[in-house]
DNA sequence: GCCGTTTTCGGCCCGACTGTTTTCAGTCG
C-alpha cells in the first residue's frame, strides 16, 4: 500500500535537499535526503502517527528531529511547508523533472535558471537546441548534447523496473562476464542482490587483472544501447531494455569490501562507515583501513567482523535494525527457496489459467515440489471464468483423480473465492467445506473507505472455512496503490481468527510487501507463499516471493509451505479459531 | 537539520568519471 501523504512529504524533503545544495548550505541536504528516503520506505502513514502521538511520535522516526517533525505537522495541518515554498520562490523550477535528466543536478539547474530562465523540460530543450547552453560558464557543447539526449530518456523510460524482469537480465550479464578468461569472478550486486521489489539499475562487480579488457567487453555487449561512462575500472551503459547497468573492477584483496559496498543499501553502508569511524578506521570499497594499512577487505565476512558485526544476508541490509541484531547475534535465520515444498496459489484452465491441472502438477513435481494447491477462481468473478458451485464439485473430482495418478506428489483441492462488498464469501460454506484449502481475496470495490474496507476483510476472516487471505493489500507495483486498509487491525484480526496471510509472488504484486511481512512476523502470524501462476512457467516466480519473505525477516517456521504434506494437511484442519 | 556507551555541541561516508578547466566542481552511486 502506497501512502499518499508520505510520498508527498518525501518529495518535498527531497526537493528541499536539492535547494539547500543550490545554496551551498552544508549538511542540511544529507539530513533532508535521508529523512525523505526513510519516509518513502515507511509502511505506516505519517498522518496516523501524528494523530496518535503528535510531534513526539514523529521525532521517534529515524532521521526526523524537531525541525522536520514540525514541517510534517505543518503539512498535515495546512497542506504546505512554508520553508519549502520560500525556497521554491527563489528558484521556481520543475525540480522533479529537471533532476530526472541525467547529468543535471541542483547546481547546474540553478545556473540554467539564473542565466536563461529555464524552469521546465520544455525551456531546457528549447535552449539546448539553439545552442544557448554551451555558452554558459562551466557548460560546453558536450553537456548541451548530453542534456538533449537525457531529455528523451527521462521522458521515455522513467523510474524503476520490476525485479522479476531485471533478474534474468542481470544473471545473463553476470554469467557472460564471469565466463571471460581474464575475469576470475563476477557478481551482480546492488539492489538485485538485495532482491528489492523494484530495481533502478544493474551493478556488476568483477575481479580481473586486466580491467581495460573488461571495460571494452562490457561496453560492446550486443544489448548495450549507449555507453554513458567508460573509465579504467568503472563503466556505465544503458541497455536496450531501458535499464542502466554499471560495472566495476576491483583487485582480489578488495572484493569483499567492494561487494559489501556495491550491495548497499545506502543507509546500511552509511551506518557501517560511521561504525568504522568510531573505531578510528576508514571503510571504502577497497577495504577497512587503519591509517594506510588494510585490515579487512577480501571477503564480506571479514569486513563485518572487523566492525564487530556478523555477516548478514543482503536482503536484510536496509538499516532497519539489522546492524543492532547483528551486533547482538540476534539475526534471523532466513527461510530459503529450498525450504519451500509446495506452491499454494495457482490457476488452471478451469478458470483463467493457460494449462490443465495435470500440466501444472507435472511442472511443479519437476521443480522438486511435494505438493501444490490448485486454486481456481469462483462465482462472482465472471471475467476470470469463475466456477459456480456445481462446477466446483466436478473440479474437485478432477483434482482427486489426478492426485491419485501422481506418485509421491499431492494436489490440494483449493479455491480462490471472492470477498463480497459486505465481507461474505461468494461460495457457500457447504461447498467450501469440501475443499482442502480456501483462499479469499478482494477483486471488486477497491476504493471503499479505510474503515469499511478493513471491516470487510476482517469479517471474511471470521469464516471458519477460510484459510488464507490472498494478496491482502491488492497493490499492483507501478499500477495501483492497493486498498485503503488499517494493517494493524488486519494483523490483529488474522491473529484472533487464526487466518493465514499470503505473500503473493507474482512479479508486479509481491503482496504482502516486505515491511508488512516483517510486522506480521513480529505479531506471530503464519504466512503462505503462492505464485498466483496462470501458466506453468510462472511457477518459477516463487523465488520472488521467497525473497520478499526474506526481506521481511521470515524464518522457516513462519511460512506454512515449508511443512511436509501431512503436517500441512493437519495444520489446515486445525488452525482456525 | 540530525544525533549521542566519548557528546546537548560539534561532528556529519567516500570515491570514480566527465567535462570543463589547467586544478576542479558537479554528478552519481
Amino acid at each position: 500500500m502506497e501512502i499518499m501523504i508520505n510520498i508527498k512529504i518525501s518529495k518535498i524533503f527531497f526537493q528541499m535537499a536539492e535547494y539547500y545544495v543550490m545554496k551551498d548550505v552544508a549538511f542540511k541536504p544529507q539530513a533532508y535526503e535521508r529523512a525523505a528516503r526513510v519516509i518513502e520506505s515507511m509502511d505506516e502513514d505519517l498522518e496516523g502517527i501524528y494523530k496518535e502521538s503528535g510531534i513526539k511520535g514523529l521525532v521517534e522516526i529515524e532521521g526526523i528531529g524537531q525541525g522536520m517533525a514540525e514541517k510534517i505537522e505543518e503539512f498535515i495541518k495546512t497542506g504546505k511547508v512554508r520553508e519549502y515554498e520560500k525556497l521554491k520562490k527563489e528558484c521556481p523550477v520543475d525540480l522533479e523533472a529537471l533532476t530526472a535528466v541525467e547529468g543535471l543536478g541542483p547546481k547546474k539547474i540553478k545556473v540554467l535558471y539564473e542565466n536563461l530562465g529555464i524552469r521546465s523540460i520544455k525551456d531546457l530543450e528549447r535552449a539546448a537546441k539553439i545552442g544557448k547552453i554551451r555558452e554558459l560558464p562551466h557548460f560546453g557543447p558536450k553537456i548541451e548534447e548530453n542534456i538533449l539526449k537525457g531529455i528523451g530518456f527521462a521522458q521515455a523510460g522513467q523510474g524503476r523496473f520490476l525485479l522479476g524482469s531485471v533478474l534474468p537480465m542481470a544473471r545473463r550479464i553476470e554469467k557472460k562476464i564471469a565466463g571471460l578468461e581474464f575475469v576470475s569472478r563476477a557478481v551482480a550486486a546492488g539492489s538485485v542482490r538485495r532482491f528489492k521489489e523494484t530495481i533502478g539499475d544493474i551493478d556488476i562487480l568483477t575481479i580481473s587483472d586486466q580491467p581495460e579488457k573488461v571495460m571494452d567487453f562490457f561496453c560492446s555487449m550486443p544489448e548495450v544501447e549507449k555507453v554513458t561512462a567508460k573509465g579504467e575500472t568503472k563503466s556505465a551503459v544503458r541497455l536496450d531494455s531501458g535499464i542502466n547497468a554499471d560495472i566495476r573492477v576491483v583487485p582480489e584483496e578488495s572484493f569483499g569490501a567492494a561487494l559489501q559496498y556495491f550491495t548497499g543499501g545506502k543507509d546500511h553502508n552509511i551506518e557501517l562507515r560511521k561504525i568504522a569511524q568510531e573505531k578510528k578506521m576508514k571503510l571504502n570499497e577497497y577495504g577497512i583501513f587503519r591509517g594506510k594499512k588494510q585490515v579487512a577487505g577480501k571477503t564480506e565476512e571479514e569486513v563485518y567482523e572487523a566492525l564487530n558485526l556478523r555477516w548478514m544476508e543482503p536482503e536484510l541490509r536496509e538499516n532497519a535494525g539489522e546492524i543492532e541484531a547483528s551486533r547482538e547475534k540476534k539475526l534471523p535465520k532466513l527461510v530459503d527457496l529450498k525450504n519451500i515444498l509446495g506452491d499454494l496459489q495457482m490457476h488452471s484452465d478451469w478458470s483463467d489459467g493457460e494449462h490443465t491441472i495435470k500440466e501444472m502438477a507435472e511442472e511443479a513435481a519437476e521443480m522438486g515440489y511435494k505438493y501444490i494447491a490448485l486454486t481456481d477462481h469462483t462465482g462472482d468473478l465472471q471475467i476470470a471464468g469463475g466456477l459456480d458451485e456445481k462446477t466446483i464439485l466436478k473440479y474437485f473430482a478432477e483434482i482427486e483423480k489426478i492426485d491419485k495418478e501422481l506418485k509421491g506428489f499431492r494436489i490440494l483441492k483449493g479455491l480462490e473465492v471472492n470477498i463480497r462488498k459486505n465481507g461474505t464469501l461468494d461460495i457457500s460454506d457447504e461447498v467450501l467445506a469440501k475443499a482442502d484449502i480456501v483462499l479469499a481475496s478482494v477483486h471488486s470495490n477497491f476504493k471503499m473507505p479505510r474503515e469499511e474496507q478493513t471491516e470487510r476483510i476482517c469479517r471474511a476472516m471470521q469464516n471458519p472455512c477460510l484459510d488464507i487471505i490472498a494478496h491482502p493489500t491488492g497493490r499492483i507495483i507501478g499500477g495501483r496503490p492497493g486498498y485503503d486498509l488499517d494493517m494493524e487491525k488486519i494483523f490483529d484480526c488474522a491473529k484472533k481468527t487464526g487466518t493465514i496471510l499470503e505473500i503473493n509472488s507474482y512479479p508486479n504484486r509481491l503482496d504482502l510487501r516486505d515491511a508488512h511481512i516483517r510486522r506480521a512476523v513480529e505479531k506471530g502470524l503464519k504466512l503462505s507463499l503462492g505464485t498466483d501462476s496462470h501458466a506453468r512457467n510462472q511457477l518459477r516466480h516463487m523465488e520472488l516471493g521467497v525473497a520478499q519473505a526474506r526481506r521481511g525477516w521470515c524464518e522457516k517456521k513462519d511460512i506454512i509451505n515449508t511443512m511436509d504434506y501431512d503436517e500441512l494437511a493437519a495444520f489446515l484442519k486445525s488452525h482456525k479459531k
